[in-house]
Parts: structure tokens; C-alpha cells; sequence
DNA sequence: CTGTTAGCGCCTTCAA
DNA sequence: TTGAAGGCGCTAACAG
């Protein structure tokens, strides 16, 4: 814990000390600093030298507490070491920016009760608002009773026992194109290394991976599929599992980066000529001479459709019960390597 | 801009509320809060029950005012979208929950006059510290004097012009020993793709590069420097410039990840068999199968020990004027594809 | 155009 | 163990 009191500020000039140097009331040196018109260029020189003067500097936590709110919103994720989440941050970052708040962020490594209670906590900081890449199954703490009504945008997956704004990447359609084109390619056994089923991107992935096959008359073979994947080791080890069985796999569709990244180890490993397709683009996956099906989208604009909804939010004050919208940002499917060197 | 009133806490219960329920003073609720010992069993249940009636939070802006400081550190860096920023920040988010603190995040894109205005606005909300990468080559918005003694860490980069704490990376080193493998390794014409000369890294990691010619009794051709990158594509157009020419490298030194990434392509489109090294290590660099000389570091780990400087800094208080710290964090030389496939 | 009053919600100080 | 008073720094509402 913090031990002393802060005192970066320690005996810093207030609007009194500024008031007193310019030689007019609080109310003035309040109205100049506010932009207010009615105040004669007399003294709104003499004020502003003023705060030169001493170096005066508006104390935005009193600022608040006498307008309400904070200027701030949160914004809560679940692993900041993921590009993914990284840029959805900038993006909140940059809407934020725009429109004058700042960005309270937190990281729940994937933990509810750190999620609850960083959750709790920027509510009693008065944020504004706030955005939340929920972490676990139940959202039940994020519901607005449980907020008193704070606004709330949850990103990239969907609000569960609850009502709430989100934003979220189309899971499903993505799955499926990449899917579809391995199966236009000739493949017929094409494996599946996902994550854990109980995340909601998980499922959708899953069934538009299988809805490509039935659109194709096609069923895949459940042997091949592997879920509950979490990182790259135990998605490498999958991957090797399944190109060493009877009836390999042709290729494998995984459901984000680190799958994919476990399944291009398994490949170089074993040097067979599998055709990987996967969620999430990423850097050099052009150079490296496989053939890489993958599943890209803007994790910026998630952030920035997040933050604007949010900002929509606000603005709509308390009394205007919107209702909860939801917003899906497209997908594209890239081709890497089809003419491999 | 925000229009309306944020609403969330409208109406919401305040310490009276609470107070008036249990039949005590606000004063009693306050201390049952603050786990304050000198409360009987009785009445700090009736208050923490009345307080669950009401879903009562305190309200932290309240809080703030009356004790000081605000629990809230800033951070500032250049670019949220770079992995190496993401990680710093994920650093700085461990020690800082771990203590309590919460972490108001800001961008600067690397534009000065935006880090100032943040600087300022983080100033006026009372942060307790601010931990700052700094965009520019001036410094002097961050002194001391300029922030009346508000505890700040540089990371990534020295304080230019000011006294002040850092956590920097070992640049000098990391490139002397990586450049000093490929002349052990017997390249004799080693290119440098680099950043700008005017950031500190970039000057620091041309030292390295020099000094590991010198220490061999060499001499750098001149000609094949090429300073003031900024991007992969940039860095491509270089690589593939030096490599054309005559007398052309045969190992190419890279200051950062992206300059690294613009090699690798101009490499690989070439078809040429140049050896490289650079700093940031990146995913799959050992699938490449190039001969790849990485400078890795723990970016994490900056992260964390700024946060630890700046709360050792605010605990010392403000009547403690410790002289400026500064701790580098080591580099790390791995080698990656030197058995090429 | 400018000032006075009052109070945002909380906690420190002092008194009971 | 509890409460009353006062004020952190600022600004809305109302004078003048």
C-alpha cells in the first residue's frame, strides 16, 4: 500500500490564492477558467497572469465532485499481453481522447473476482462509463442493477444473464468462410484446434466451422477436433496429436492466434504440407512460406465502436433507457502462401 | 464532448443515507469503512447491514478530495499498438494493483505537445505519480518544477535536459553482443538498419554496433548505415537498397522489432542468404528458418520496476528529495536458425 | 459583469 | 464508543 500522503501537490495554489493575486473572487477566477463570456478582458487578464503567476492548476477531483462524474471511463480486459486487447485499447484510447476523457485501464488475467471487484471500484471512482471485455461465464455483477444504472459496452463477447450494449467481431461468418475455403481447396479432413467452448467466441467459431461443412454436405470427423485449447504448447501438442493419428487431418482451422501459432510448430516440426487456416492476423504470416488461410479483423474499431457506443451512452443521460445494441464488426478472410515457395 | 450530467450514480446513496438507516452518525459508517477499531460489534453490523441494503459505495471522488491524492498513477506511453508498450503497461498494472493503485492510460502517438497536455491533465487529477515514455527530444514539461514535485519515472528512454528516475533497457550492450556474434560468426560487412539517431535507443544501439567493430579491430563501411526508420516499410526499402548494392552486407544489424520485420522481407525477396540480428524478440522468429540474432529483453519487467520507483517515490513523500535513481534492465542474445533448414 | 452563499460526500479534529 | 462541527476545492444558483 501506498504509505504516505501523496504530496506532489502539497500546498498548491487553489482559485482562493489565485482570486486573492488577481484581486477578484473565486467566482471569477471559476468563470475565466471555464471559457464563461461574461467577464470583462480586463479581468480575465488579470486572472489568467495570475495563474501564470503562481502556476495555478484546476483540481479536477474537486471539479468532479461538485459536477458529478469524472471525466473518465474504464476499461477493464482481460489479458493486455494479447495484441488483440492492446489494440482494442488504442482504439478505446482514441475515441476517448477525442472526446475529452481519459481511460482508467485495468487487466483481469482472465479472473472474475478481479474482474467483480475492479469492476465495484471504478464505479466508486465515479467513472463515467465504462467498457469490459467480460472474463468468465456469469456477468451478473456487470447487470445495470448492479451498476445503478452505469453505462456499460462489453466488447468481443456477449453480454450472458443480463442486457447490456456490445460489441463484438463476427465470429461465426469468419469461422465459416475460412472453413468453406479449405473446403473448396479439396480438403476433406480438416481438424479443429479451439478454445474452451465456454467462451462465447469459442462456440461461434466452432459453429461456423461446422456449419461450412454441412453447407458443403460434409460432416466433420469429431476425432479430429480439439477444443478446451488454451496457449500455444497445448495447442502444438494437440496439433501434433492429430497429424500422427490414422486419417490425419489435411489441414486444421484454429481459433485464434496462439492455436495457430501451436499448429505451425506442429507443422514445421513434422514438415508435412498441412494447410493451417486460423483466426487473427499477424506479422511476417506472409513470409513464412505456409499456406495460411486466417481470419482478420480491425481490433481497433472494436475499441473505437465500443467507446463511441459508450460515449452514446452517456450522453443519453440516465433517463433515456436505450435499448441494448449490438454492434458486429466484419471479418476477412486472408490468404497467405497458397503459392508456397 | 460529453453533454449531459454522467447519471450513472444519480441518486445514489451517500454516507447519511447509510447513517440515517443504522440509526448512527456518518461519522460511525466512515469508520466501520475504514475498518476503524473503535466501533462496537453491534453498530458495525447494523451499519454494514444497512449498507448492503442500500447498495451503498463510497464515493472515492469524495474520498480523494478530503485525504489528497487520488490512488490513481498515470502512464503515458508512445505507442500502444508496439507489443513492447503493451507489456511495459501490463508490468506497470501488476505492481500497481498490487498495491492498490489504479492506472490512468494515455497515448501520446508520439506527439509532444499531446504528452504535455496529458502530463498537465494527469497533474490536475491529482494522480500520486506518473510513470512517462517520452515522445520528444525536451523534456523540461516533465521536471520537477514544471509538475511542483510530482513523483515521475521515464521509461524506455532518459531524461533529456532534467534530473528525474528511468528504467532503461541495456541498448548499448544488447547491440554490442549481438553485432559481435555475426563477427564472430565472420561477416565483415555488417549493415545497420536504424531509428532515428535523435531518440535514444537509436544512438545508444549504434554505439553497440560500433563499439562491437571497434573491439575487433574493424571499421563499419559507412555506406552501409542507414539511420531515421521508422517503419517496416521503410526499413524493407533500405534492406533492399544495401543488399543490391555493391559490395553488399552480408549480415544486416536492426535497432527494433519493425526495422527487423522490413529485413526479413527484403530478405526474403531476395533469396539471399543475409544473416540477421535485431532487437525485440517476436513470435515464430524460430519458425523463420533464418539465421536471426535477437536482443530480447523483458519488457514486463520495465513496466514493474518503474511502477516500483515511482511508489518508492511517492512513499519517501515530498520532504524526502531522494536523488534521481536510474536501474537498466539486461538484454538477452538468442539465436534463432543458425542450423537452417 | 461580479460577488455571496451554499453544498457536492467524505474525513480529521475535537468534544462528549 | 460515538457525535458535531468544519472544511478539502470547486461551482450552480442566486443576488446585486
Amino acid at each position: 500500500m501506498v504509505q504516505h500522503r501523496p504530496g506532489g501537490d502539497a500546498g498548491a495554489p487553489t482559485m482562493r490564492d489565485v482570486a486573492a493575486r488577481a484581486q477578484v473572487s473565486a467566482m471569477t477566477v471559476s468563470r475565466v477558467l471555464k471559457d464563461d463570456s461574461r467577464v470583462s478582458e480586463a479581468t480575465r487578464e488579470r486572472v489568467l497572469s495570475a495563474v501564470d503567476a503562481l502556476g495555478y492548476r484546476r483540481n479536477e477531483t474537486a471539479r468532479r465532485l461538485r459536477l458529478g462524474g469524472s471525466g473518465m471511463i474504464g476499461l477493464v480486459v482481460t489479458n493486455l499481453a494479447n495484441p488483440f486487447y492492446s489494440r482494442l485499447a488504442l482504439g478505446v484510447q482514441e475515441v476517448a481522447y477525442e472526446h475529452g476523457l481519459r481511460v482508467l485501464l485495468s487487466n483481469t488475467a482472465e479472473q472474475v473476482d478481479r474482474e467483480r471487484g475492479l469492476v465495484e471500484d471504478l464505479a466508486a471512482r465515479q467513472v463515467d462509463g465504462m467498457i469490459v471485455v467480460p472474463a468468465g461465464g456469469s456477468h451478473r455483477h456487470l447487470a445495470p442493477a448492479a451498476l445503478r444504472g452505469m453505462p456499460i459496452v462489453l466488447a468481443s463477447r456477449p453480454p450472458a444473464g443480463m442486457d447490456a450494449d456490445c460489441v463484438l467481431v463476427d465470429d461465426f461468418d469468419g469461422a465459416e468462410e475460412a472453413t468453406g475455403r479449405l473446403i473448396e481447396d479439396g480438403h476433406r479432413r480438416i481438424g479443429f484446434l479451439g478454445n474452451p467452448p465456454a467462451l462465447y467466441t469459442g462456440a461461434e467459431r466452432f459453429r461456423g466451422y461446422w456449419a461450412a461443412h454441412e453447407a458443403a454436405g460434409l460432416a466433420p470427423d469429431e476425432r479430429h477436433v480439439r477444443r478446451g485449447l488454451v496457449d500455444v504448447p497445448t495447442a502444438e501438442r494437440a496439433a501434433l496429436d492429430l497429424l500422427r493419428g490414422t486419417d490425419a487431418p489435411t489441414a486444421l482451422f484454429c481459433t485464434n492466434n496462439r492455436l495457430t501459432q501451436g499448429a505451425i510448430r506442429a507443422v514445421r516440426a513434422l514438415g508435412v504440407p498441412v494447410a493451417l487456416a486460423g483466426f487473427d492476423d499477424f506479422d511476417l504470416a506472409d513470409v513464412l512460406g505456409l499456406p495460411l488461410t486466417i481470419v482478420s479483423y480491425d481490433a481497433d474499431e472494436i475499441g473505437r465502436r465500443a467507446c463511441q457506443m459508450l460515449i452514446d451512452r452517456i450522453n443519453a443521460g440516465p433517463g433515456t433507457p436505450l435499448p441494448a445494441r449490438r454492434t458486429v464488426v466484419p471479418t476477412q478472410v486472408i490468404r497467405y502462401g497458397t503459392d508456397p515457395r
